[in-house]
DNA sequence: CTTACTTTGTGCATGTTGTCTCAACGATGT
DNA sequence: ACATCGTTGAGACAACATGCACAAAGTAAG
């Protein structure tokens, strides 16, 4: 029941909630130690995961499906819709807006920036893509949360800036560089460089081992 | 010198190669501190991270630049070109098949899958996507050492056990769910439901805080 | 009502990661 | 040759995350 939860237990809930959500069923009950197949962690895990926020099961039963669902949730934050801008109207934020999981989840897109003079004024789906000159105006009027950088590294760190001056809740950030911005607000990293690194590395060295 | 290296330290010596990279005068030498500045951690941590694999620098000086430079290359296992394919000719797939620092950093993409009978037979660039038909013909006349799967969550785990039974060394997975693949096969999960769901979750918490 | 059975929630032990401190070492100046 | 300064490398320590084991609590059956 404390306050100071783990990363790493953050991502397991956001894949319980998944494991949840493609049962079939939502009825019936579901004990630790499936969950912990479904997520390929230990039953005592989940266990402790969810026990930091509070009893959500029943002894000798296990936990209801449905009823853990919307627990999950509301824990997660996602128990209502976001106004999300996207900044960057490149591959990324192509791919990244017409991502299903994105509107499905409560992520509503309500406004798309991009530098490239080319591109202002055309629009993706029912959403005009603006300049970046009336940046902090439109996030103003259309009371956005939530920021998407899908821009190159030397662009992230003014728009990120502008951003958190503007009042924004939080940053996903695709480019590749660290965001200087202050503690209050909560930046995630996606950097497919570091992925792709990562993945080199450790086939490098299983391959030592042998 | 040890042979157990913590996840965490992988990430961060991608980031001080990028630092390092985007160093105008790579003659130099560099300090921990200066590294550790560049990027959000500290000194000690980054002298820890590199003693993991040896020495690199010299008491009183630091390191030397262009020296690291290559050490952290050869470290990552990127001092040499890698053979991708890619699978899921979508909007995530396209944006990964023209993301720069793709090909500059040595991962070169020698085939493209894609179920879509539409879709086969049409070119991206220089290189025609396949049928998955042909998976392991092509991967194996092709010699391809990592795969990128780009596809729907249902249809991942078959092509992620066929890459491995083709003898695949690593996998990249954008597809939202967990892999169950050999355990020296190494998969890196990129999930953007997990990362958004996790950014909620941190900016719910901070507001109760308040 | 009692007993047997199931599954949670949690305290404790273990293992892993990050921080701190300091001796060792090289360069530089006197 | 010696002392001083700056910086690394490493060991000790602290914080955190994970795994284990069991009492508490609920269900079901006789």
């Amino acid at each position: 029941m404390n306050r100071k939860i783990p990363q790493s237990t953050v991502r397991r809930l956001s894949h319980y909630l998944r494991s949840l959500e493609s049962l079939p069923k939502r009825g019936g009950t579901v004990s630790s130690e499936e969950l912990a197949a479904w997520g390929q962690t230990t039953a005592a895990q989940v266990r402790k995961d969810l026990s930091h926020f509070g009893s959500f099961g029943k002894r000798g039963l296990g936990y209801q499906a449905g009823e853990l669902c919307e627990s999950l949730r509301t824990l997660l934050g996602i128990d209502r819709s976001w106004k999300v801008a996207l900044v960057g109207a490149g591959r990324i934020g192509l791919a990244l807006y017409e991502y299903p999981a994105f509107r499905s989840r409560g992520y509503d897109c309500v406004a798309i920036f991009d530098s490239d003079p080319e591109k202002i004024g055309t629009a993706w789906g029912d959403q005009s893509i603006c300049s970046l000159d009336v940046f902090e105006k439109v996030m103003e009027e259309r009371g956005v949360e939530l920021v998407i950088l899908a821009i190159p590294a030397d662009a992230a760190q003014e728009v990120a800036s502008r951003a958190v001056e503007a009042g924004v809740n939080g940053i996903l950030n695709f480019a590749p560089i660290r965001l200087n911005v202050p503690a209050e607000v909560p930046v995630e990293d996606v950097n497919l460089v570091i992925e792709l690194e990562a993945l080199s590395f450790q086939i490098k060295q299983r391959k030592q081992d042998v």
